[in-house]
DNA sequence: CCTGTTGTTATGCGGTTGCATAAACTATGC
DNA sequence: GCATAGTTTATGCAACCGCATAACAACAGG
């Protein structure tokens, strides 16, 4: 029997289950009785805080989503360069916990979900245009410390270029945690962030 | 009822059958009566052609990728220089059939079962590295052809990168197919290419 | 202490669905 | 026409799922 808890703890640790339950078993395994295992509780509960699965599903995706965000952005200072910054942020991306098989998995697991779900889809639209918009602003940041004043198309197309490498290698890096090792996948996406952006990379001053 | 067909040309249907429902419905609604149904046959006959749900999954699986596969290097003739080899072979990645929705959903659905099964871990291992093999050697030709001799490290580097880079677009393109069109997507990830590579891109020959 | 509220369990229900099997039927080649 | 490969139909039977509800345990305030 679980030890009694007060306030919406136990909701954390029920969203948290969820995670954990589907990152090692998949989605499919993500059943009500399942994740009170998890959280080591009675399935009961769980309608007790989520009127539905559906409910805590949704909860969990927020989560994950807003995790990697955080883990993203709660790196940068706002007493940085924006080079650093940006810096900083990429090297946040190539690194554990958003480069770890679970983080891919669980991207993977939910993703199908918000393609049939439209609850999931505005999850999803909405820590997308959040993450998108924060990104462009590093880089447009970062080109502009360098005198670079690209247009709009300029910028948003560098944009798209770099959070693509960013998230090419956040896949490569997740799937082959044996043969990749992450200094060598941060020193990767550095230097070519830099080659794309046409900056030089901090440490490598020149090239 | 289904016409009679004669030797493995309903095991064929059947594969594609389960690859339709997958992208449509998810992995979790791929049962033997749904599969059936999407191939306009009755739910016994799957097991007349493979001996387990695992086996038409697994089947299912291999043609993905290898169709995957052929789709991009489909496209490459032996008698093209190193350079258009190489962007043939991206303009392909970042084009449909691969950019689509239907892909990214197959790929996602798939990518958790070849953490829980070792059959299906092994199908993705094999088309990883055949792919990986692949695509080092079409930097490496077009580096060659460009006076570039890099070393192994390098080479394994930029190959890295710009698959990272592809793998990412790809990402990019499949999840919003509205906001970001074709041509652009191929653009931005040719230019990029070339900026990686320190070759100039083939028909803005300068930049 | 007693009582009301909140957290938690236990249990049951209704229903879906899954995979597999076996036997019956049909087309087709020889 | 007979044998065989292809296909359907019917069925077994179990696992289990999501949800609901009622009973039980703990704690807070009066």
């Amino acid at each position: 029997m679980a030890t009694r808890r007060t306030g919406n703890d136990r909701e954390s640790v029920l969203i948290d289950a969820t995670l954990t339950c589907i990152a090692r078993e998949g989605i499919s395994a993500a059943t009500v009785r399942n994740i009170a295992d998890y959280a080591g509780v009675t399935n009961g509960l769980i309608r007790f805080y989520f009127k539905s699965k559906d409910g805590i599903l949704q909860a969990a995706y927020r989560r994950f989503l807003e995790r990697l965000f955080e883990a993203a952005h709660g790196t940068i200072g706002g007493d940085m360069t924006a080079c650093e910054r940006l810096e900083r942020y990429l090297l946040a991306n190539l690194s554990p916990p958003i480069v770890t098989p679970d983080s891919l998995l669980l991207w993977a697991n939910f993703l199908p979900l918000t393609h049939y779900d439209d609850a999931m889809a505005d999850i999803r639209r909405h820590w997308y245009t959040r993450t998108t918009l924060a990104f462009r602003d590093l880089i447009h940041g970062a080109l502009e410390e360098h005198g670079h004043a690209p247009s709009d198309t300029e910028l948003r197309r560098l944009s798209v270029a770099v959070n693509g490498l960013i998230d090419g290698l956040w896949i490569e890096g997740s799937l082959s945690t044996e043969t990749l090792d992450i200094n060598e996948l941060q020193t990767i996406g550095l230097d070519a962030t830099s080659r794309l952006l046409d900056i030089p990379a901090s440490h490598s001053p020149k090239r």
